[in-house]
DNA sequence: TATTGTTATACTCTATAACTATA
DNA sequence: TATAGTTATAGAGTATAACAATA
């Protein structure tokens, strides 16, 4: 929107900065998907729950949760939220009194499909300068760091 | 903290799921950077503006908020806080009284060495799974996304 | 006593808009 | 009229703690 305003040769140490780029790549993201999941409940938070429920069994809440680290406790007014509008569904566990098990409905699938397209091509947007070869690689490391992120706990318990 | 609670064959679709990596990877490194830059006024921002400020003219403090992606109105803060560290000082721009040049102090110098020592270890943990040669191509990969980012103002205005 | 899910409160952060002083 | 910087206000988002039901 704002035309840029010039900034020939800009940052000369930031370009090199591991966690500048994260974060402006985090942010890039953040940007071309919103629109993606603007019309979905939770936004982007909901599209990871949809995601996670997608496939496996259905999990408890402070399983799912988990999973996709978010707090417990906005994981309630999350899938409060998704039920609201028939995305997903809540039923005790048989096993577990305390426990509901959250399955997502076919009408949920059916939204999930569609934000999956139109984040593909968010995503293409994002990665226009990278051959597809590149593209390829980055998403393989990514997620190669973020596995292992994920596993050794480094950051399960909010978010940004 | 929390020791992680099993989860043999977690995600199946989260993860080849470029959002959620980068959502993950972005958490993962703000953990593991998060006591380098605890001590320091502005915490990750006030790292971003000293790296900027380290190199180069010294910037208005518009022209830094672009620079960084922050919105003018935060770097007030944020420039005041660091000012009071005595990390960067503020001067009137001799070529227009409405502007102030940004500039770091040597105590910023040093405090920034400092941070980027412990920052370089936070990232080594971070990409502890990756060989030196993947670290290099991620690093590569992510910083010609940011500044492609960067570039065609896809998310300069604020951040997440 | 510990755990699942829910709710309420306080706090932090950000966006928006106004204001000044210059240009 | 537009811009650089500052300040104040309101709103969203989050963490924390407390609670009820069950294990």
């Amino acid at each position: 929107m704002t035309p840029p305003k010039t900034d020939p040769a800009p940052d000369g140490a930031l370009a090199t900065d591991l966690g500048w780029a994260i974060r402006l790549v985090s942010t890039a993201f953040a940007g071309v998907a919103a629109d993606s999941v603007a019309d979905l409940p939770g936004g982007a938070r909901g599209y990871l729950v949809l995601v996670a429920l997608a496939t496996g069994e259905p999990p408890s809440q402070l399983a799912l949760a988990r999973q996709v680290s978010l707090d417990r406790t906005v994981m309630t007014y999350l899938l409060d939220d998704l039920e609201a509008h028939e995305l997903i569904s809540r039923r005790p566990d048989p096993r577990d009194r305390r426990a509901r098990q959250v399955l997502i409905t076919e009408s949920g699938r059916e939204r999930l499909a569609q934000v999956r397209k139109s984040l593909a091509a968010a995503e293409n947007r994002l990665l226009v300068d990278l051959s597809a070869g590149e593209a390829d690689q980055l998403r393989t490391l990514l997620s190669r760091v973020a596995q292992t992120a994920h596993r050794e706990s480094l950051g399960p318990t909010e978010d940004c």
